[in-house]
DNA sequence: CTTTATACATACATGTGTGTTTGTATGTAA
DNA sequence: TTACATACAAACACACATGTATGTATAAAG
């Protein structure tokens, strides 16, 4: 019955990709570890043999989960052209990243919903922030470059133009997420984007 | 020790007040009915006197809650000037009420941060979902008007627009929330708000 | 003024979830 | 091949939160 290390693996992997999805649907309070284990099918010994218990198998998925849009990001900012068309690619392509693909969709979910529920996620709210704020600034600084280019309206403040640009992706995710049947969300990220642009365009 | 009926509404009055509070800032299922009852100076005899339970309390809340944006629209829509200037004020006013208001805030926060959390507010859920569905169909009915008086460009869906208004008024609130002190809120309203009039004007 | 209903407080029963402990079969190293 | 470590399973103990049942003092009704 003993399994072999990389069996072990597995299973550890397993425990996280459903705890993923588990606490992304229900969240962190209402998720049992028995719903975790029932459901990668093994018992609360393997989960807590693996990991010391609730509060860290949550902390790991964070972890990834807030690296996870910086990815996104730098990816396609390797491929830059235009300013304003990588401006409007990374809005319009991020937000496709969370159609399109479950396991990323759910690590978003985890972050924007089941984050400021709990108090017992304090820590774990710090490290978004900090996430964020770097997300900000990296932001701000691209927008300055692009008024310095001659690209963006020179009255605008970038870090403002930063914020604009993330709380429409977060508030437009947030709208497609609590409605997700009538809302085409490619569609409507790409009206956003352009009405964005038209906003900021010299 | 019995309490006359108008002393009896006051502690109802207090406990939904300090429930809402609690909720707001714990979350439904990290709050307990201990927590609320301590904070409002009763004992649970008396919560349980005047709801059925955890659940009611909350529903009762909720209630009010999703109410609550609609009444500052009316208000300002009612005392309205200019197309744009009116959403502009819209937009801007009703961010400003969350900053200054604390029990407005604390609705708010009910509403966005504790309500996605917990499948047993399933039906709550269906209630915000339905509100906001009438939102955006009320403001993509004033921007078509808008666009019917030439203010706002003709090429644009009035339901996308209407959407962007409440992606970026909802955005915003979430990471104002995330890192209140470092984000000066009416001034980050106002630009953005700008830049959204700037994207749609005809 | 008596009676009854109300507005709570207190005590209790129950369920549920976490963490811990113990047991065990088997991979792995010597 | 023996000895030990590991990967889990199963059982247990404990805490805690909800709901309920009971008690009681006093407003309110007649």
């Amino acid at each position: 019955m003993r399994r072999t290390k990389e069996q072990s693996n597995l299973t550890r992997q397993a425990l996280l990709r459903t705890a993923l999805l588990v606490f992304s649907r229900k969240g962190y309070a209402a998720t049992t570890l028995e719903d975790i284990v029932l459901a990668a099918k093994v018992t609360r010994g393997a989960l807590y043999h693996h990991f010391s218990g609730k509060a860290e198998i949550f902390d790991v998925l964070l972890e990834e989960a807030i690296a996870a849009p910086s990815l996104v990001v730098q990816r396609i900012l390797a491929e830059g052209t235009g300013f304003l068309e990588v401006i409007y690619r990374v809005f319009v392509e991020q937000i496709i990243v969370v159609e399109t693909d479950a396991m990323y969709r759910a690590t978003v979910e985890l972050v924007m919903f089941q984050l400021e529920a709990s108090p017992e996620l304090e820590s774990a709210r710090q490290r978004l922030q900090l996430g964020r704020r770097t997300s900000l600034e990296l932001l701000a600084q691209s927008f300055a470059d692009g008024i310095r280019l001659g690209q963006v309206r020179r009255d605008l403040e970038p870090s403002q133009v930063a914020l604009m640009f993330l709380s429409l992706q977060i508030g437009l995710f947030q709208l497609w997420h609590s409605n997700p049947t009538d809302l085409k969300l490619e569609l409507s990220a790409r009206a956003l984007a352009d009405v964005l642009i038209a906003g900021i365009r010299a």
